[in-house]
DNA sequence: CGCTTGCCTGGAGTGCACTCGAACTCTCTA
DNA sequence: TAGAGAGTTCGAGTGCACTCCAGGCAAGCG
């Protein structure tokens, strides 16, 4: 049981690196516009690892991306594009799954917009659901560290006196 | 003892199983203040299996949950309380094994106030980052689903054209 | 020429958060 | 007194989303 023998309570007081959001990921930016990437360049203006990009188009989750002629990857901006449509809709909490029927209607063409438009509404009805649900916690958060401050101030000011 | 220590065996004539915030979860609210619940009680109002109630307790998420003269969990308002809190922290993303350091703390005592405090402060700063990604997500499913919705009424008109 | 670097593939492995199964006990009802 | 039903434990299994590995190819450099 992987939590149980978890480590010795780090002072972990550095950032763990890994918690990052879109934003922060596209820290690269695009090298300047070729519109053809290698996989690590994508890697590293996505924040995606060239693991994870090779595994989303194995299970259908890229459009297609174009080879060199040694067979290497060549991303165009609009699979950055694509990219960065599926980074937000993953950091919103869209299932991998729904995400690959999504980019399915996508290929499949016109007559699947009214299904996809479905999709995203859906989808956009969870986000504003996950808002609420954030902000309710913040105030539960905001009362408690209230809680904590005026204890950790009563026990400073005893201490000092 | 053994007669009034039985729950009244509530009549669920509506659980269709669960997918829902803490909100929607407390659907059954907590039965009358008797402060001795048993675990399918606590299954049944916060919308965790019991599995999942026993599952908490191994790793050490629960403050101690006391036990019947025969051994059965009877759970206290005070641990639904830490159970609602449990469920947010789960809800806006804290992994468990950070849960678990904090049930620690609590157990540990006066001596980890600061601790905590720290470790709801960067929480409440993680909650707040992520309510702006979703933010501005919201705002690309807004642009893409208008987009959507152009299509849809166009084609429409000219279907009915 | 050999070495390094970067990329390729298919398949296996990892970590998290549950979720379930097997074998058992206890209490109540028919 | 037999059976249903709710509870117990510990360990194993599941599903998701990666993450890594072995083995190999192609280009550039000293």
């Amino acid at each position: 049981m992987t939590v149980l023998d978890t480590a010795p309570a780090v002072v972990d007081t550095t950032p763990p690196a890994a918690v990052c959001t879109v934003l922060e990921r596209q820290r690269h930016g695009r090298p300047p516009g070729r519109d053809r990437y290698t996989i690590s360049e994508v890697a590293d203006c996505t924040g995606l690892s060239v693991h994870t990009l090779r595994w989303y188009e194995r299970i259908g989750l890229m459009p297609h991306v174009d080879r060199s002629h040694t067979g290497q990857r060549r991303y165009t901006d609009r699979d950055l594009d694509w990219l960065d449509l599926v980074g937000r809709l993953r950091l919103t909490g869209m299932p991998v799954a729904d995400m690959v029927r999504y980019a399915r209607l996508v290929r499949e063409g016109e007559h699947t917009l009214a299904e996809r438009e479905r999709l995203l509404t859906a989808h956009r009805e969870d986000v504003r659901k996950r808002i609420a649900e954030l902000r309710s916690t913040l105030e539960v958060l905001d009362y408690k560290i209230d809680i904590y401050g005026e204890a950790r101030r009563r026990a400073e000011a005893a201490e000092g006196a």
